[in-house]
DNA sequence: ATGGTGGCGGTGCCA
């Protein structure tokens, strides 16, 4: 099995990406962020002729994910727990079957939170204390699962181009990256980091002042696995070719391979 | 260099 995720900035704007993407990887399952679409607005037709379901959490204008699958999926979830009026589009989860038994796949848009000290700041930590919420909720099966996403927390200094730069940033705060821990330490494994320990595995560079030319890059896009499926994990892999493309996102895709 | 780039939607907001 083969699961990966992309934030897409925009599926309009890179359903054609997409597409050749997934006739080229050929991911089992895949969860994308900020598709910048209500439901209506993806490009179905496009996407699922290469093989493809995909089931949208869209939202008008911002945010947004999808779960993609070359395989039926159940639905399991379309938002966070205690979610109490919250209305961001930045959560999707679904089950899939596998030889192996059930793996669950959650998609992931975590808040940027920038500018520090603000309620874009507190809604960052307490979406991630959501999200350790329900990451609980699922340790108590005992099952394969994989969050993936964009979470906008770079881990480490080891996962910035640049840390002084970003001190003052919402994605390196002491306070996210505690929060990122915790999750961590609830018994999952960060795949990238189970492959290469000390390599500088940026995933999202910006289009500002010609980071991607400078390798100005950042590691935000994760996908943490829960034990049963870190007993299974047997190749990682950051697709960085896809930045370089004309109209690239300033994501690209990380992938993992379960053997099931 | 109080900029720079990109997407949405049709103006500033968000990243």
């Amino acid at each position: 099995m083969k699961i990966a995720t992309w934030n897409v900035n925009s599926v309009r704007k890179r359903a054609g990406h997409l597409a050749a993407w997934l006739k080229a990887a050929q991911p089992d399952v895949v969860v994308l962020q900020e598709i910048k679409a209500q439901e209506a607005q993806f490009p179905r037709l496009e996407i699922e002729a290469t093989g493809y379901k995909a089931e949208i959490v869209g939202q008008k204008g911002f945010n947004g994910v999808a779960l993609l699958a070359r395989h039926p999926v159940e639905i399991t979830a379309r938002a966070l727990p205690d979610g109490d009026g919250d209305e961001q589009a930045r959560y999707i989860e679904g089950r899939v079957a596998t030889p192996a038994g059930p793996l669950t796949v959650g998609g992931i848009y975590l808040p940027n939170g920038n500018p520090i000290g603000t309620d874009k700041f507190a809604y960052k930590i307490t979406w991630m204390d959501r999200l350790i919420q329900r990451t609980r909720q699922l340790l108590e099966r005992e099952e394969m699962f994989v969050l993936g996403g964009d979470y906008n927390v770079c881990p480490t200094e080891l996962d910035v181009y640049n840390p002084k730069a970003f001190a003052n940033d919402a994605l390196c705060q002491p306070q996210s990256r505690a929060a990122l821990r915790t999750l961590l330490n609830l018994g999952l494994t960060d795949a990238v980091r189970a492959f290469d320990l000390d390599g500088a595995c940026y995933t999202f560079w910006d289009y500002q002042a010609g980071a991607w030319a400078k390798n100005w890059g950042l590691r935000i896009d994760h996908l943490l696995l829960s034990p049963q499926a870190a007993d299974r994990l047997s190749a990682v892999g950051i697709d960085k070719t896809e930045r370089g493309r004309p109209d690239a996102s300033d994501h690209v895709p990380v992938w993992c391979e379960l053997e099931v």
